[in-house]
DNA sequence: CCGAAAGTACGATTCCTGTCAAACTTCGAT
DNA sequence: ATCGAAGTTTGACAGGAATCGTACTTTCGG
């Protein structure tokens, strides 16, 4: 099952009714993403809960799948800042947000991080 | 026979302490940090500054050499910031605090941390 | 078509953290 | 005895981040 990420234009033209659509802003690269803003991302108890169970589990997951002590607000808040930092791709599934670890990607722009980060609390 | 030093109080009383109590509070067990007290001690790009010359120095440092952006009172509060995490530890050598990397401990506790993070931005 | 499910957007609030200046302490040297 | 260097302490302050509730949007199923 294929999934086509489609970028949107300047004038704001639909590209397609495929899932995954344009709903979601564009994922950084993430060359362009410094250790700063990682950091700033994993240092909340939260976001490293979602990013551990995406590292230890090894597949993507709805935003709601996560049992998370806080409100859905606050939630779509969260996975903002993680995709915003390049560290989860998120696409739609129906009304659902899947989340996927951009994990290969991480480990060639920061070695190491994430094995480090793995599993503790 | 107990060493008594004497100390003056804000209203000139004469007041006492032991020899051996030092001027720098105690350093914490490395066992009892947990890994978010040192992400939020190393989010803080001064502090990892701070952290990147003495792992990459290799050898202890005096407050005053690192070349802070900052106010003496700020770096002193970063300073024990990195204490308290566990990171480093501090002995004075006359008026000069010296600051040493708890390198070996950290490592064992948070194998691949540093490492990951060191020599970055 | 309608309603429920999943999630987003927005504004308000609260709390925390980095920052500084000013006054102070401690130590070594003069 | 005093002075300067190095750093600390304290109090205040500004900006940011996490949180929530409410209203809204999109999609799917009946």
């Amino acid at each position: 099952m294929p999934i086509v990420l489609r970028c949107l234009s300047y004038d704001g033209a639909v590209a397609t009714r495929q899932a995954g659509r344009e709903r979601i802003p564009p994922h950084p690269d993430i060359r362009t993403i410094t250790l700063q803003q990682v950091l700033e991302a994993l240092v909340d108890p939260v976001r490293r809960r979602i990013v551990n169970e995406l590292y230890t589990g090894g597949q993507d997951l709805r935003c709601g799948t996560f049992d998370l002590p806080i409100s859905k607000s606050t939630a779509t808040h969260h996975f903002n800042v993680l995709r915003e930092a390049g560290l989860i791709r998120q696409y739609y599934v129906g009304t659902s947000r899947m989340n996927a670890l951009r994990r290969d990607e991480i480990d060639e722009a920061f070695p190491g991080l994430l094995r480090a980060l793995s599993g503790r609390e």
